[in-house]
DNA sequence: TAGCGCATGTCGGAATTTCCGACAATGGCA
DNA sequence: TGCCATTGTCGGAAATTCCGACATGCGCTA
């Protein structure tokens, strides 16, 4: 793993990021970060934190801005298909999305039983 | 805590929904909310209140989500398809940025008084 | 039925972030 | 130059989040 550092320095980094694609896509349809704090409901100088990745962006305002802006919300988190969790978990639950309720329980509970016999190996957690 | 601030009430509907979908996002994939919380370095009880609407959720928070629950970040934000932007419009924004600012400003305007005119019940995004 | 273990929910105060007005810096233009 | 619009920054109040400790709910089993 590369992000060893300091941990908070990541998130600082996201932001910065972030913001920057937020103020391109202000810019680009002619609003002014006034006019985008009063749709948002904001102080004006929250706009410009923002920008500047000195203040964080909420999941919700991040939706609201993004139909402001006309972008797909994607365009400013950046669509990616990393499968941060085993690919077998992964394929395990969409089986399983095709089962009863029941039947998911059921099958969550054997999965629980296959763990609870070899509880050896510790989970891979980076 | 008095409800007589209705505005904020749809934020917290907003954060219930999408703490909805997140539990749900997580309970597909089999994670419990600690293991949540260690992947996201954050305290448990901080995916719980989420969860339950009680917390926000940054952007950035959401996009590492997504990609731990396997899915779009737009299956949380609900807006899925939609560049819905007419390619007149974004012709119109592509010309606009090669505008000098008082040009855009003009622009921007005279826009703002068409829709004024045709002003039937604002963004009508259904 | 009581009791245990696991996952989740909740509470309280400290720590951090955000709000918001006031003011500064920047840039265009007459 | 002076004026005006836009954006950036600062400080303390207000709001949110962190985080441990404890509570609740549920399945299991002795």
């Amino acid at each position: 793993m590369t992000t060893e550092r300091i941990g908070l320095a990541v998130a600082e980094d996201e932001s910065l990021v972030l913001g920057a694609k937020l103020r391109e896509a202000r810019e680009y349809v002619g609003l002014k970060q006034d006019q985008v704090a009063q749709h948002m409901e904001l102080p004006r100088t929250a706009v410009s934190e923002i920008e500047n990745g000195r203040r964080g962006v909420s999941a919700i305002e991040l939706k609201k801005l993004a139909r402001l802006y006309q972008r797909p919300v994607t365009w400013f988190t950046g669509e990616e298909k990393e499968p941060a969790v085993p690919a077998d978990v992964a394929f395990l639950a969409r089986t399983a999305s095709a089962l009863s309720d029941n039947d998911r329980q059921e099958l969550q509970r054997f999965a629980e039983f296959l763990r609870s016999r070899s509880k050896v190996s510790g989970d891979g957690r980076s």
